[in-house]
DNA sequence: CCTGAAACAACTACACTGTAAGCCTAAGTC
DNA sequence: GACTTAGGCTTACAGTGTAGTTGTTTCAGG
């Protein structure tokens, strides 16, 4: 019997597509291993444990993003990398949570901060300001990508019950939350898009270049 | 022997407690029982299940948050109950990532959200945009909180062996993130602090509700 | 005071998890 | 053919959450 050649590619190739289909949580070494047609001790052989097949697939993601170009204007640059994380993130559910936990980039992750950083700083922002660019942009990217994630109803799903729920379990006690879940529920309900604080953030950052 | 009262509140004690000190991952049933010198399925009669422990206690750090001041401008509440988000987070530090994966807002959670919606719409916001101010002031303290809480290496601690760990990982691939890393050791670092990227946020929501 | 009932802690058990240690076989080299 | 070795397999262990059942304590009603 011809034995199948087992590589990082394939384990992690197999883990990324279970963390997509069934959710992070269903990655387990047995269950990507079964995916191969292995045995879970087998992957040990290519990867050097759990955590490293989740830095794996979290750079898998990174992969996706288009890096910042630099012939463009920064603050486009910025914004189109910064919409493309987001896409990426939104693409793979899980990614967020588990990038954030996650104590070491990968390759992907640090070539796009890398051109990042670059831009900036070419763009005539002094360093400390870069990190503190850097840091806001990147903030909101990953932060409101999980609330959109952890959204509790999906009110383009179900309007009339989430209206219903908004009466009931919010009620008099919280008129704001109420207003606000009737009103998403109004039309097909109001994009929150990531444009909103994201231009918020480069108006900004764009003043203090100016020097305003 | 008289038994003790076991009570859901001091099922969260222990729990929160337990997160403190040794991380997130240490909460386990059994090892929150043996906190309360319990066993671990007695938790079952004063708690659903592990979901709702982590709901519980997600819960209790975000009562330590301080509300909104009503009778402070729209801006100044906004940007006092943002920071005080950000500490409560920081002192809790597997919190965030908690909070940013869990579906059920809880009471406090609540509260204080309503309380933002209130004042955004008292300070003169159409709903919708009360909705994407709340998102990107979220997003960023959320983001923001994580993603320190995440920062590879803790440069106040050992800024030469950082230096060197700049050289290295970095070399010539990443000169932007090497002139990063470098810098942040110069001095006693470069403080990034959530107050820039919440500043320009609110600056941003200030200059559209003036509508310029 | 005694008894019945309800409350609730404890125990057992099951299906999982990650991974350390050792085995065994197929592939490659001389 | 013999030897080496890369790499998949087996076994085992300590840990997880929790369903189901059993025991014991506490308290109200007679």
């Amino acid at each position: 019997m011809p034995r199948q050649k087992l590589t990082r590619d394939l384990v992690l190739g197999a883990a990324l597509q279970l963390a997509d289909k069934d959710g992070i949580e269903a990655v387990s070494m047995r269950r990507v291993g079964q995916a191969l047609s292995v045995e879970a001790m087998s992957l040990y052989k290519h990867v050097s444990g759990k955590e490293d097949i989740l830095d794996g697939i979290s750079d898998l993601v990174m992969v996706e993003v288009e890096l910042p170009a630099r012939d463009l204007p920064w603050r486009m640059a910025l914004r189109q990398s910064a919409i493309s994380t987001h896409q990426a993130l939104l693409r793979h559910p899980w990614a967020s949570a588990v990038l954030e936990s996650r104590r070491n980039p990968g390759p992907a992750r640090m070539q796009y901060l890398d051109a990042v950083v670059c831009i900036l700083r070419d763009a005539g922002f002094s360093l400390p300001d870069v990190a503190r660019a850097f840091m806001a942009v990147d903030s909101h990217v990953y932060g409101f990508t999980l609330q959109v994630l952890a959204w509790p109803f999906d009110l383009r799903d179900a309007p009339e019950e989430a209206k219903a729920m908004a009466n009931d379990t919010f009620g008099d006690a919280f008129p704001g939350l109420r207003a606000m879940a009737e009103l998403a529920v109004i039309g097909p309900g109001v994009p929150i898009e990531i444009e909103f604080g994201l231009d918020l953030l480069l108006d900004g950052l764009e003043r203090r270049l100016a020097g305003v």
